[in-house]
DNA sequence: AACTGAACATCAGTACACTAACGATCAGTG
DNA sequence: CACTGATCGTTAGTGTACTGATGTTCAGTT
C-alpha cells in the first residue's frame, strides 16, 4: 500500500527547475536592492563589465560572451546607449559590425557599481555555511558549462 | 607584486548571480525541448499543477505558492485560459475572489506533460555525478527558502 | 448606516529572453 | 565580375517578471 497511484505526487518545489527559477529572481531581487539607486539590471551590469574589459567588442560576440542572443542585447544596448554610457560605432573593416565601448559616464558608473554588486553577490549565498559556498559554486559552474550546446 | 591595482579583476563568470541567470536560460531551454510539441512554459506548467492539487484556489494564493506576485499570474492565466484549460470561476463568499479550477483538457494536457517534464528534470542535473545532485538540490533549496522575506 | 483600511484583481509601463524573418554586407567561388 | 552562402544587426511577435496606480469589494469600527 505503498506508491501506488503516485501519479498525482509531483512536488513542485522538490523540481530542479522550479527552484531555480525561484533563486534566480531572488538573485534578481538582492542584485537590485543592493545597486538600487543606480538604475542598472543585471543584465546591464554583465554589459557595462564586459565591454570596459574589451572595449571595441562587436555584439555578436557580446551576446555570446553573458549569454545572450542578439535581438536581445539589441535592447539593452539600446537603453545604455539612450542613458550615455556606451557608444556604438561603426567598424572600419567591416560595415555590418558595431563597435562597442564605454563613454567615460559609462566607466565611471561601473566604478560606483562594483562594490554594490559584490556585496548583493555576497548576500545570495549568505544562507549557506561558508563551506559549503564554494561547492555550490563549483557544481554551478559545472551546470553551466557542459550546457552551452 | 601581487594584486595591487586588482579594481579590474571582476571575473563574471565566477559571479553566483551570474551563473545563476545562465541555468536558469538553460532549465527553461531543457524543458521546451522535452515538452515542445504541447506549448506549454514552465511557468504555465506551474500553475496548471497547483491548481489541479488545489481545485478552487484563487489568484493569490497561486502566485504566491509558486512565487510570483498577482500581475504577472494574471497574464499566465490569460493565456490558459483562452487555450480552454482552466476556469475563471467567480467565488460565492467573496465577489473579489476568482476560483481556479481545470478543465477536462486541462487535466488531460497535464497527465500527458508530467513524464515529458520529469525527463526535462532529470537533464537538468544530468551533468553531476550522481551522489553529487541530490547535495546540489538540497543546497539550493535552502538558498531558496532561507530568502523567503 | 457611513467611514476606514485592508485585500483582490487588473492595467500601464519597463526590462529581459526567445524564435523567426528580414536587409545589408562580406567572403569565397566559378 | 556576378553568384552564393554565411554573418551581423534589427524588427516583429510571444511570454515571463517586476513596480506602481486604479477600482472594486470586504470587514471592522464608530
Amino acid at each position: 500500500m505503498k506508491k501506488k497511484s503516485s501519479t498525482k505526487a509531483v512536488d513542485l518545489h522538490g523540481l530542479p527547475g522550479h527552484s531555480i527559477r525561484r533563486l534566480h529572481q531572488i538573485a534578481v531581487a538582492i542584485f537590485l536592492q543592493e545597486t538600487g539607486a543606480h538604475g542598472v539590471t543585471p543584465v546591464q551590469y554583465a554589459a557595462l563589465q564586459t565591454v570596459a574589459d574589451a572595449p571595441g567588442i562587436d555584439q555578436r560576440t557580446l551576446a555570446r560572451s553573458i549569454g545572450l542572443d542578439t535581438s536581445t542585447i539589441a535592447g539593452v544596448l539600446d537603453r545604455l546607449e539612450s542613458r550615455g554610457l556606451l557608444l556604438r560605432g561603426a567598424s572600419p573593416d567591416d560595415r555590418r559590425v558595431r563597435r562597442l565601448t564605454l563613454t567615460d559616464d559609462g566607466r565611471a558608473l561601473l566604478a560606483v557599481l562594483v562594490p554594490d554588486m559584490l556585496r548583493a553577490q555576497q548576500r545570495m549565498l549568505e544562507p549557506l555555511p561558508k563551506p559549503e559556498r564554494a561547492e555550490f559554486m563549483r557544481m554551478l559552474h559545472a551546470l553551466v558549462t557542459a550546457n552551452n550546446e
